[in-house]
DNA sequence: CGTCCGCTTGACTCAGATCAAACTTGGTGG
DNA sequence: CCACCAAGTTTGATCTGAGTCAAGCGGACG
């Protein structure tokens, strides 16, 4: 389904973009103008709040859009910017609103890529609720069918929201006691 | 444009049903015939593991669909029980997709749909992966955009992954500090 | 061969989970 | 009107999982 969609995509008009590290994509308040999706490097959705903080709304990696949520809205309500430098596909909000209202099959594609994304964030959302590193891996597990293999451990940290020590020792430990 | 896909979901026929809390509304395997729409009580989708135990994929509150990625799926990929006694509302899965594919506007109400769910559950996962009450509590303001009314504290703490008490001793905190 | 990065392990510390007990509030039925 | 109950809230005491800092290891790669 997924490929169905990016069969789409990429027959649709676009432009190539290269950012550098801390460059925006775009503002909040900004038009919806292009729906970017990350080629290389990561992009982050921010919001900005009245002390200076931010919090991060999405994590972009390669492979993934940005902000699909404004296929259908007039502007941008959250910053995006490039945590590292990125390179992005720019299509236009328009040739894709078009698309999608011309052909249901693209309709579909998209709306069942929608509905991935919600399933995989709500997982992680339920991985991140659990109280211990040893459950979260678990779960972890349990959502992906295998045991995380080695080189990966340090983003799966991130992942399921602890510190690398901690899963390190986690894996340690079940080497051990096993 | 949620009110707009509620407007067309309740104009469809349907049925109503009410599970005793513990009951399942389907498992995992099923031929997906009915989408569910929670109106009371709770329900949760649940991926059994080998092990006896399980982990949650996602909460259904009132308002709510169940299993929103099911609209494209031949068949179930996890178990839905009900944690409360609850009540649902049954829509024909054809019926919608009918729906969706006769009819843009609803396409891109489900669409747009889809797209805040995934920005909630995001949202979720980035308060969850903050290392203190007060940031998380910070964070929950922030994106919502006001202080959290009493009464709803408790399963405020849930959203954002503490105990209760924790939740209360840091507004406490905050309330004399100021 | 030096440098970087992911991994490993140790030690220390603390935020917050947990258990427990009391108090506030609203609702219910007598 | 009041006794009573359930839920949510408040506050205290204790204990532990894991975050943090630190030091060392091994493989990849220019």
């Amino acid at each position: 389904m997924i490929e169905i969609m990016l069969k789409y995509i990429q027959a649709l008009p676009h432009t190539q973009q290269v950012l550098r590290k801390g460059q925006y994509l775009f503002h909040q308040g900004d038009a919806v103008v292009s729906m970017f999706l990350i080629e290389t490097g990561e992009a982050r959705l921010l919001r900005r709040q009245r002390d200076g903080s931010t919090i991060v709304l999405q994590r972009a990696l390669p492979g993934s859009f940005l902000a699909e949520a404004s296929l259908f809205t007039a502007s941008y309500h959250c910053d995006a910017t490039a945590t590292t430098r990125i390179s992005a596909r720019l299509i236009s909000r328009n040739s894709m609103r078009k698309l999608f209202e011309s052909d249901s099959a693209f309709a579909a594609a998209w709306a069942s890529h929608l509905a991935s994304e919600v399933r995989s964030a709500r997982l992680r959302s339920e991985i991140l609720a659990l109280r211990t590193v040893a459950e979260r891996l678990n779960a972890w597990i349990a959502a992906k069918g295998e045991f995380p293999p080695k080189g990966t451990w340090k983003s799966i940290a991130q992942e399921i929201g602890t510190s690398p020590e901690a899963l390190y020792r986690e894996i340690a430990q079940r080497r051990s006691g096993k």
